[in-house]
DNA sequence: TGTACATCAGTGAACGCGCGTTCACTGATGTAC
DNA sequence: TGTACATCAGTGAACGCGCGTTCACTGATGTAC
């Protein structure tokens, strides 16, 4: 469907995204794996072919994936820790838009951490470091530089760990009911470990 | 090559064990999407219908990398804990297996968690269990049992995520130069967090 | 405002390929007697 | 120990399929004058 106009024309108006929308939705119902141009052309009511005046090959389908993916989790980690002032209370906050949007984006998730990738752009690499040097510089503030590093990746690893347990369905299905659920399973986890970027609880 | 004996007999002698190896380094080599019973085969030295002698079909083989892996994590586990009497100490070095094992068996790491394996046997699920209650025990006798399963989830999340980011490449490469690096990198981010399984440092 | 024209986003046929799976088969193996 | 025979683990041909990608094409779009 056509997002701008309802012409006649057979011109499809945006199918760049549509086609975007088509493969995430092919990879929630069937797997990474099998993931095919042919389908997602067909999703979008357009030739096998049309699809190659979008992406030169399947690679840069799942490239644009990851790279919109990793900036829409930027985005909602910085909406996040807009408005808190103390660090530790940001870093929380980012930690539980990272599971929330685990939740709410599975596929973009997997795709910005698969392998399938084989070499992402220079922008989607931009895209991720982004994301991580958010939560590096955040513990900066807590910790100090010289152990920011490994703090920033204590918490990447808790809360990736956690985001991913939740897709594969490792969690029990009390704690993913809705995003809500989620949420409170993230503050929970949070809860647990008082580490130096904890806030006093 | 077959196991046990060098016959001139067409017999294999251990084609189920060789599959499994080949399809490991296959996917090593080309990623999950790129899985094919014909090429297992064919590195195996065996036609590619012999295969469905040893697995029903391409799904079984998967989920028979899945039970293997998970059966070698809880060994690694188990071997792991032994001689340790304090819980703390148990714990902490079933996380630092786990790292240890994800480092050196990334592809059975991956193929335990992907959604690519649409129904897992029951024997996988089992295996499964196995690995995840060994951790929420140990938690039990730490913490009580009322809070050993968020505990072991927060653990499991903390370990299981830096694991995947180890796999993904997300750490920077001079902590993963071998096992014993990763495995020091695994007590560094364990240390980060002082929670209520954390030993006493 | 109208028209000529370059550009752009589609089409549909065609290519070659590797895959999963089935099937009738055959040669090797191991066991009962 | 020797032999007959059932079972087992391979073979190789064949099936049908969907895929990624290319190509010459055409109709729509937008812009310069």
């Amino acid at each position: 469907m056509p997002r701008k106009r309802a012409k006649k024309s057979y011109h499809h108006g945006d199918l760049r995204a549509a086609l975007l929308d088509a493969a995430v939705a092919l990879i929630a119902e069937r797997g990474l794996a099998h993931l095919s141009l042919r389908e997602c052309a067909r999703r979008a009511g357009v030739s096998h072919a049309a699809p190659y005046r979008h992406f030169a090959d399947k690679q840069a389908l799942l490239d644009a994936i990851a790279a919109d993916g990793f900036s829409r989790l930027t985005d909602v980690g910085l909406a996040a820790m807009q408005g808190l002032s103390q660090p530790r209370d940001r870093i929380d906050a980012y930690g539980v838009a990272y599971v929330r949007f685990a939740y709410e984006y599975p596929v973009h998730l997997r795709v910005m951490f698969t392998t399938e990738l084989d070499d992402p752009s220079e922008a989607t690499q931009i895209a991720g470091s982004r994301a991580f040097d958010l939560l590096v510089d955040s513990a900066a503030t807590v910790v100090g530089r010289e152990t920011a590093l490994l703090a920033g990746f204590a918490f990447w690893s808790l809360t990736h760990g956690l985001s991913m347990l939740i897709l594969d369905g490792r969690v029990p299905p009390e704690h993913t009911v809705d995003a809500d659920a989620a949420e409170a399973l993230a503050r929970s986890v949070l809860a647990m470990w008082r580490g130096p970027l904890a806030t006093a609880r």
